[in-house]
DNA sequence: TATAAATATGTTATAATATAACAATGTGTA
DNA sequence: TACACATTGTTATATTATAACATATTTATA
């Protein structure tokens, strides 16, 4: 199986299944425990799983949390560009996907007028649900 | 010297000194090798600093690289939303000051209604002086 | 000024996150 | 086949960060 092809390897196929089926980003050492009957058993393999996806946009990694969460976009074309919400209570991660705002990332130029080939946007508030409570 | 008359206390000092003083973020672990000769000799009292100037607002975290850079903007207000640009190739690292995204993020408002206190942006690409090269 | 509360410090140990280095195996294709 | 190359397995170690606890300093106020 090669990266020409598009497929994923084995240990690819078996980390990236696991950090779909979660609902919360999960950390690395939590992917390798969850992954040693599968006989990965040491971080090398899944730091490469990891950093694997992630080049391919099948995953993100939340910066501020250290931890991996799948893409939502079906095609993965924007892993270059992420934005995600975190809420300070719940601690509840959610990738955002609003045209408008990725629009106005991507195009930005600053006062030296460098642009930008990727950005990662982390936000942090306090979410609808843990408002209510 | 408390927090609420603003001033640091003496590791705070040291460690905002060494910090503001580097022409780059700096790692942890290499201010904790600057600050030895000074006394400081063990990571908890480099962390501790770091969290609280953090808090103050007066260094900033670069999540994407474990690192610390001192804040630029005087009265150090926007702690809590900050915008760093990063040359992926000589590793440059600025703060962003530009007004209009600011305000653009700040009053930012996802599909939810859910609205944020905090932001942080790292913007990635190659600056106008690797550009030239 | 005595004293309690809060903040800061020093110290040891250890947890959590990530990579280096190298040997072995599998895969695609000339 | 045989080569190049991606992937895997493995051990050890580097890097980043915190827990836990004892002590000291500062501050506010009784």
């Amino acid at each position: 199986m090669s990266q020409k092809t598009n497929l994923l390897s084995k240990n690819q196929q078996i980390i990236l299944e696991i950090i779909e089926k979660a609902k919360q980003p999960l950390k690395a050492y939590s992917i390798l425990f969850s992954v040693q009957k599968k006989g990965i058993k040491a971080p090398p393999q899944v730091y490469r799983a990891l950093d694997r996806l992630i080049k391919m946009g099948k995953i993100h990694k939340i910066e501020s949390k250290n931890a991996f969460v799948a893409c939502k976009n079906s095609n993965c074309e924007i892993f270059k560009a992420t934005v995600f919400s975190i809420c300070e209570k719940c601690e509840k991660i959610t990738e955002l996907k609003n045209l408008k705002l990725s629009n106005y990332l991507s195009n930005f130029v600053d006062s030296t007028g460098m642009k930008y080939s990727k950005y990662n946007l982390e936000f942090y508030g306090i979410c609808k649900n843990c408002k209510n409570i």
